[in-house]
RNA sequence: GGGCAGGUGGCCGAGCGGUCAAAGGCAUGGGACUGUAAAUCCCACGGGCGAGAGCCCUUCAGUGGUUCAAAUCCACUCCUGCCCA
């Protein structure tokens, strides 16, 4: 493959890239580039929006150029203070430890884990010398840390900044150093951190690697990053059903962001399907097959499909109902069941106020029939319907 | 080290002795409308008891105190920010 068409895979979709003209550069001297992914290994679970990187690092397993995954236990440890208005919790050893365990795999669904070079950070970080974090942080001033976006904001608003979060984007870059990366990959919002790296490694008399930065996907609230902690994510390990569904139910108007950013098809049928359909629903249709397609198979995502007709536009019943168990002295000799009893019993709401609630607001059904007073009849089956479409099943112990 | 200002529900933020389970906003949940959404409107949003008006319990950083009564006053402790050194 010509360099110019690597340039231009490499390119399609970024936000940003510092710059291009090293990266051909680079290109042209280089069969190989050392091509470094950090990750923090905070969450346990991959999303669609991280996918999005995970897919660039792929290409550049696909273009030949060597790939190395660096996972960031050590910097977990501090915790990146990137797009953060407070202060992270430190992770302790084991819970890092633990969120590896179920990471990896994931990692295997989207990169090609025979091809890449798995490194911890904390190998070389954890070995630093008081003397060397001295060097490594004296490369670098207060106003320059200041400058950053977050640190300013949390500085003018008299929010807290610890020390040791101003070291991360040094570890982060120290670990560009030691690896003598070419290319580094990352989210827009990793921007200032590899700036930094590459300040970094020039004075580490290195050669600056290239930033290569991508979108930040949207989550399904359709206004913030797509993460975990603000429960709109897509998690890639989420099953075909669930993900159809939350892929249903993004804002229309980020349809084509997520075909550009979460699929592979080419930027003709992407436009050719926003012409062919009126509703926007249709589209989201062939969006979620697709993406299901990509993380389970196209006969899952097929019967996914086949499954939010039945649920959500035909309004029947799952195939699938989670069945939850009461014990049977909540049924009186009549047959007859304190339903706000049942459901606290049963561990499908948290707490009696809240199950009265929903009753008061008519928000729970019984096999389709909507409640309007706690005592029931208990019947086989018994199938309550909690909103629109939060089904649960009982059985009586 | 000295001076000052703060720490309130998932988050932000009012309250500053009784009328406080604590205004308002955001988030969330339910209902209406829909295309599964979005937007909009209505309602709810610590827990327990009660058909219900209502009653009770646990909350306003922590501990101890003053008071008939404390988120509100006092003391100490912890945490945060600002100014001076």
């Amino acid at each position: 493959m010509t360099i110019k068409e690597q340039l231009e895979k490499i390119s399609r979709n970024t936000q940003e890239i510092i710059n291009l003209e090293e990266l051909e550069s680079k290109l042209s001297r280089k069969s190989k580039l050392k091509v470094k992914l950090g990750i923090d290994p905070t969450a346990n679970s991959i999303h669609l929006g991280f996918a999005v990187v995970l897919r660039k690092f792929k290409l550049f397993q696909d273009l030949g150029h060597e790939t190395i995954l660096v996972l960031g236990d050590f910097t977990a440890l501090i915790g990146d203070p990137s797009g953060k208005n407070k202060t992270r919790p430190m992770l302790t050893q084991k819970e890092i430890e633990e969120n590896l365990k179920t990471y990896l795999p994931q990692l295997g669904k989207i990169i090609d884990l025979q091809k890449t070079k798995i490194v911890y950070n904390s190998q070389w970080l954890s070995n630093l010398k008081p003397e060397e974090i001295i060097k490594l942080t004296s490369r670098y001033t207060l106003a320059q840390m200041l400058e950053r976006e977050d640190f300013k904001n949390r500085y003018k608003s008299n929010e807290p900044i610890s020390l040791h979060e101003l070291m991360y984007p040094l570890f982060q870059a120290y670990d560009s150093v030691y690896l003598q990366a070419d290319v580094e990959l990352g989210g827009i919002d990793q921007k200032f951190n590899f700036i930094v790296t590459r300040y970094i490694q020039e004075k580490y008399n290195q050669e600056p690697e290239v930033a290569i930065m991508l979108p930040i996907l949207e989550g399904i609230d359709g206004v913030n990053k797509m993460s975990k902690s603000l429960g709109n994510y897509i998690g890639i390990d989420e099953d075909p059903l669930t993900m159809f569904t939350k892929i249903m139910s993004i804002n229309d108007n980020l349809i084509k962001r997520y075909f550009q950013l979460c699929t592979n098809l080419p930027e003709e049928n992407i436009e050719k399907f926003f012409k062919i359909y009126e509703n926007p629903r249709d589209i989201k249709y062939i969006l979620a097959k697709e993406i299901v397609s990509i993380y389970h198979s196209e006969e899952k995502a097929n019967k996914a499909y086949e499954e939010f007709v039945n649920i959500y536009s035909q309004k029947n019943l799952p195939s699938h109902i989670p069945f939850f168990k009461i014990n049977s002295e909540l049924i009186d000799s009549q047959n007859n069941l304190n339903i706000i009893e049942a459901l606290y019993a049963a561990g499908i709401l948290e707490s009696k106020a809240e199950a009265k609630r929903l009753l008061s607001q008519g928000g729970i059904y019984l096999n389709g029939q909507k409640l309007t007073q706690k005592i029931v009849k208990f019947q086989k089956p018994f199938i309550i319907r909690i909103g629109k479409f939060n089904y649960y099943q009982i059985e009586v112990k």
